[in-house]
DNA sequence: CAGCGTGTTGAGGA
DNA sequence: TTCCTCAACACGCT
């Protein structure tokens, strides 16, 4: 489910609603997901406390601590973020991990795949910690600049779509943007990252903040099943121009968009607007 | 029943 | 060492 711009969304609506909140108790179903910790060190560092900001770096999410620790959730492919007001009724498939607040409202970490960590760090193992020091920038970030991206791009030898996918080049990219990104950018995805020039790499770094900017305002891309809530979607999936779209004409050409694997990843590509070098 | 997937990592090869 | 690819993780959906 979640690129930069769901992420963003699910920051903003935790922010609406567990800003602030003394914990009672952290209930853990499935140990697995803690990867630095355990339930009694979670319970430790969050009950009589609360969260007093909540961060994002790539696609982490960072919940900042009343007492100066940080908890790191990663969603992976399906996690999700369910609020459950005071007095609510949920179902407990699939939530791995329940916060309880003092004031009885709850909020649910919910993942059918089970691939999502969570990291409970101190400032010093925060500030040193390998998963986030070795993420570059996002698209979003002020210092983002394509000079910086072809530097690295020039010397590889990884397919385009590959590379900015990976995210110690560009963070916050997933396969669904990545796709967008280089349609828009008018790039064939197996184009080599070395064989792009500057330029190419400024309008693939001008339509990542666009497109990204763009499915932030839109609350993110809603595919299948996913909601960041359960009564809410995201709007960017009106605006897909390419991705999901095997089959279908492409908006700007008519070509008929064709789907294939690059690096074990399904990709949409117009082969007549996105040239092939 | 087989294949697929919004992400990342570690193993293994070059 | 460095760079790159790919299987693996687990489960529901087509």
């Amino acid at each position: 489910m979640p690129e930069l711009p769901e992420v963003a969304t699910v920051i903003t609506e935790l922010k609406s609603c567990v800003l602030n909140k003394p914990v009672k108790q952290v209930k853990v179903h499935l140990d697995k997901v803690l990867k630095n910790t355990n339930v009694k060190q979670l319970n430790d560092a969050l009950v009589n406390h609360s969260f007093v900001d909540i961060k994002r770096r790539g696609k982490y999410i960072i919940f900042c601590l009343s007492n100066g620790l940080f908890l790191v959730s990663h969603l992976r492919m399906e996690g999700k973020y369910f609020f459950e007001a005071k007095g609510s009724q949920f179902d407990l498939n699939h939530v791995l991990v329940e916060f309880l607040f003092q004031d009885c409202d709850q909020l649910n970490y919910h993942d059918t795949r089970q691939f999502g960590t969570f990291h409970l760090f101190n400032r010093y193992q925060f500030e040193n910690a390998r998963e986030l020091n070795k993420l570059a920038l996002d698209p979003l970030d002020q210092e983002f600049n394509h000079q910086a991206i072809f530097n690295k791009g020039h010397k590889s030898n990884k397919k385009i779509k590959t590379f900015i996918l990976d995210q110690t080049n560009i963070s916050g990219i997933g396969n669904i943007y990545a796709d967008e990104i280089l349609f828009a950018s008018k790039i064939h995805p197996e184009t080599l990252a070395k064989n792009l020039n500057l330029s190419q790499y400024q309008l693939i770094c001008q339509n990542a903040t666009d497109i990204l900017k763009k499915a932030v305002e839109m609350k993110g891309t809603t595919i299948g099943t996913f909601t960041f809530k359960k009564d809410h979607t995201g709007g960017y999936q009106h605006f897909l121009k390419i991705h999901g779209k095997k089959g279908k004409q492409c908006q700007s050409c008519n070509t008929t968009i064709i789907k294939k694997k690059i690096n074990g990843r399904g990709s949409y590509i117009c082969e007549k607007c996105q040239i092939q070098r």
